[in-house]
DNA sequence: ATCGTTGTAACTATAATGATTACATCGAGA
DNA sequence: TCTCGATGTAATCATTATAGTTACAACGAT
């Protein structure tokens, strides 16, 4: 019963915080926010600059957006942390029998659905920039 | 970078298996055509058991539909062998710090998002039936 | 009553995650 | 130039899910 990793909340949670705060995010700073280890911080903002979506002051320290708000979206962070090798969330059991007729062609088959099925769910994070995602967290703390 | 269990393959797998022999299937039979352990096969026909998928002669052997190809989506399945405890695919890092304004609040503002971006994949997985599913695999198939 | 099959328990190996310690390296500022 | 805080990363550990396997009790059609 896998779900996807929390690396992808805890790197909208950094992206949100580096967006709001007017002092300067330090991984310590912002594991204090996201309530964890800054190693767990600083791995994700790898991530997250190997992405182009953040740089990083190295030796002075402090992470900031490389992007505008509205030039990044959830899919974009989805796919800096949580992607996996070739892209699919589906897993395939792919050593069927092929002398079986249905587990020659069974795999082929079902993978054309999981990748619509993956597909409108990325489309649907595409639909959602952090600018949004910020302003609505804005209303929801009333100032910041 | 987690992917969804290959349990949800498989079970599909099964249930065309099942709905296209003839002959009985058996967990052996239908471990052969999949390429596994006869005891994975009953573990995940236990869980289409359980969710009233199918229905299996104890003793006897063999497993049967209990359900008209038309009225199993892939949705059913899904939810069958692979939904995690509270149905949610996405994993929040839910310890953030009340103190912080952004701790306090994005994860809410953050689940909603993701709730939709999950609805979409489902209602997706719900347009298939297996019985478009099995159709698409008979003419690959050529003929069985 | 027999015998093949199912339903499980128990165990193993493997892999990802999340957390933590440790430390080399960077670079801004005194 | 030197210092000192911050970053980048390796190494380790506990936990959890998956996938496979062996073993065996219980079922039930014949």
């Amino acid at each position: 019963m896998k779900k996807f990793s929390s690396r992808y909340s805890i790197a909208v949670h950094i992206l949100s915080l580096v967006a709001l705060s007017p002092t300067s995010c330090t991984s310590d700073f912002i594991a204090e926010s996201v309530n964890t280890n800054p190693v767990i911080i600083r791995r994700i903002i790898g991530m997250l600059k190997k992405a182009g979506l953040v740089h990083v002051r190295a030796g002075a320290g402090g992470t900031y957006l490389q992007k505008e708000l509205d030039e990044i979206t959830l899919l974009d962070v989805y796919r800096a942390v949580e992607v996996a090798d070739n892209g699919d969330i589906f897993n395939f059991h792919d050593e069927t029998n092929p002398k079986c007729p249905v587990g020659a062609n069974i795999e082929s088959v079902f993978r054309t659905k999981m990748l619509q099925a993956q597909s409108a769910m990325e489309h649907e994070l595409a639909q959602v920039t952090l600018k949004q995602l910020v302003s609505e967290l804005k209303e929801k703390t009333g100032s910041i």
